[in-house]
DNA sequence: CACGAGACCTGTTCGC
DNA sequence: TGCGAACAGGTCTCGT
């Protein structure tokens, strides 16, 4: 579920407060319960109530689409997975279905993570680059250069979609994210990586900040029941609309499976090739 | 190395 | 109405 831009405005309610959450930091944990063992990834369940209780909440950050809660000595680490979700309330307030762990902090509130398909996971460590060290460059990040990513993509033959959801080669985008950029780029998802040219990979950079830049600016898409604020999924080009026609010519949308991914596409707009003129000068 | 299948889970939607 | 199948924003592991 959560993408990039969920994640990030996760990130921002729990730094920020607001109508969903109260802020995060400042707060002192006093205990922390698990509600469903297996969302603990790591260190054990005894080691991980007894490091945690006396820490308090520092910053919250985002790297990927991972949550970043840096506190005094240890970082505790948040992956939403497909259904995850965090909030912030008093301890008073009635827990809802699929609460999966609460941290308990001095002062009467609480965190609680929420997860109905429990693929979600939680990390409390020394170290952070244990867990996000595997992790490519953040796609916003100015210093990842078009330049740069027309080499990653030279560097394996790999087909485009499946290649920009591996979260090892550029990290934060899912699959509706991956659907818009490949859209807006006007890339086929099947397309060779190896085959793009160094204006299309710049296009393409630049369709995947685009469309990270108004997730984010909408709030993340709620589709399903989750993330209920956001409001991208109105405005989807291709994800979800198989059928209904393309916003630029009309064609209807088509959905395919791509690495096991339901992928969306316009079969006009977005022509496959596998060999690119550009590549021969190699 | 690249890809596909299966696993991990629950909830919703679709088709008969 | 009921019921099973298909599908869902993610990632890991295993086999070919």
């Amino acid at each position: 579920m959560p993408e990039l831009p969920e994640v990030e405005t996760v990130v921002r309610n729990l730094r920020n407060g607001a109508t969903t959450t109260l802020a995060l930091p400042g707060r002192r944990i006093q205990s922390a319960e698990l509600l469903w063992e297996r969302t603990l990834a790591e260190p054990t369940a005894p080691l991980f109530y007894g490091a945690i209780a006396g820490q308090r909440v520092i910053a919250v950050d985002r790297r990927a689409k991972f949550i970043v809660i840096r506190l005094d000595v240890d970082t505790l680490l948040v992956h939403l997975r497909m259904s995850g979700d965090l909030r912030v309330e008093n301890q008073q307030e009635e827990l809802l279905p699929h609460d999966r762990a609460l941290i308990l902090f001095e002062d009467g509130t609480r965190l609680v993570f929420n997860d109905a398909r429990k693929f979600g996971r939680i990390w409390l460590v020394r170290d952070s680059g244990t867990v996000l060290g595997g992790l490519g460059p953040e796609p916003l990040e100015d210093s990842f250069t078009p330049g740069e990513f027309h080499r990653k993509l030279q560097s394996t033959r790999r087909q485009i979609k499946p290649l920009l959801l591996d979260q090892s080669f550029l990290a934060g985008l899912g699959n509706i994210y991956t659907d818009e950029a490949l859209f807006m780029a006007r890339i086929h998802p099947h397309t060779a990586s190896d085959s793009l040219s160094a204006q299309q990979a710049a296009q393409l950079l630049q369709a995947i900040r685009a469309v990270l830049q108004e997730g984010i600016r909408r709030n993340g898409a709620s589709i399903d029941w989750v993330y209920r604020g956001g409001d991208f999924q109105n405005h989807f080009a291709v994800y979800q609309r198989t059928g209904e026609p393309c916003t630029v010519c009309g064609t209807p949308i088509q959905r395919i499976v791509v690495g096991q991914r339901g992928t969306h596409f316009c079969p006009h707009c977005q022509v496959f090739t596998d060999s690119n003129p550009t590549n021969i000068t190699n």
